[in-house]
DNA sequence: CTTTACGCCTGACGGC
DNA sequence: TGCCGTCAGGCGTAAA
């Protein structure tokens, strides 16, 4: 489930070997996704030199001179590079190949995913548009998240998982920040002092930083652009360890509840 | 304005 | 063993 690591880690691993090169031909097999594929993407990209490959938030936009590539990679999606004329595997929806030599294949078995062509400034796409600040931005910081806090009585968890307040932080991380910080998910967010917010920042960002520097986390179908899983699932410290000990204070046992409608995990002792 | 529920979609999993 | 119901989960939208 591409969370923010996952999709810099697929963004690091595809960029060089695509970018500077040229679309040769597009291929797709499968129209329907959260939003259709372009009926004429092929028009529009073959042919184009691809400048560069960024993120923001959860999306990937490939840059072109005359537009960006929007992509999603929703609950299950993967791109991997491979040589063209692979064997297709299920759900293997859109082929891109570049200068006949490399082919970016696009998989998505639930297709909640999403590739959009995006003509005008993609900060003004209705998509992106709202979102909020990068966690690395200056702009996420303790005063930043006290102030927003205070019109908002519900969960903290359900709190950082909102993108327009922060993006990038989804289910699984937002467990580990929030441990990592001592903050218990349930609690209030306008219940949290401008302080813990601090370490929230803090954690925030060591959190992915540490998954992006392992590749990811990978649960279930999460598999990184060379086809290999994310190594943080042996780093998490709460996310699907219920009944566990609390790796922090040796006891917990590590709780689960749904909050929001999500699986939460958090150690009682620790987190407050 | 915030908060909550829901639907999209398929594979994995557990129960029988 | 095999069938089948349930669930997960990002995120946009509608409703409360």
């Amino acid at each position: 489930m591409p969370e923010l690591p996952e999709v810099e880690t697929t963004r690091r691993g595809v960029a060089p070997h695509v970018e500077g090169r040229t679309v040769s031909r597009v291929l797709v097999r499968e129209r329907r996704f959260r939003q259709p594929v372009p009926a004429d993407l092929a028009m529009l990209l073959e042919g184009q030199r691809l400048r560069r490959v960024s993120r923001r938030a959860k999306y990937l936009l490939f840059e072109f001179p005359h537009g960006h590539l929007l992509v999603h990679l929703g609950m299950s999606g993967s791109l991997r590079v491979i040589s063209p004329g692979a064997p297709l595997k299920p759900h293997d929806h859109i082929d891109l190949e570049f200068d006949d030599q490399i082919c970016l294949r696009l998989r998505d078995p639930r297709r909640f995913g999403l590739m959009l062509w995006l003509s005008g400034a993609p900060e003004v796409h209705p998509l992106l548009a709202k979102l909020g600040p990068e966690p690395w931005d200056e702009a996420f910081n303790a005063s930043y998240l006290a102030g927003l806090a205070k019109a908002r009585s519900g969960a903290v968890k359900n709190f950082l998982m909102d993108g327009s307040v922060v993006v990038g932080v989804g289910n699984i991380y937002a467990s580990e920040s929030l441990h990592r910080a001592g903050i218990h998910p349930s609690r209030p967010a306008r219940r949290v002092s401008a302080a813990r917010y601090g370490l929230l920042v803090d954690s925030v960002r060591t959190v992915l930083e540490a998954a992006i520097g392992f590749g990811g986390t990978t649960l279930r179908d999460f598999t990184r652009d060379d086809g290999k899983p994310g190594y943080f699932r042996n780093e998490l410290r709460v996310y699907d360890r219920a009944g566990q000990p609390c790796l922090q204070c040796g006891e917990g046992p590590i709780a689960q509840r749904v909050i929001g409608q999500r699986a939460s995990y958090f150690c009682p002792r620790c987190q407050r």
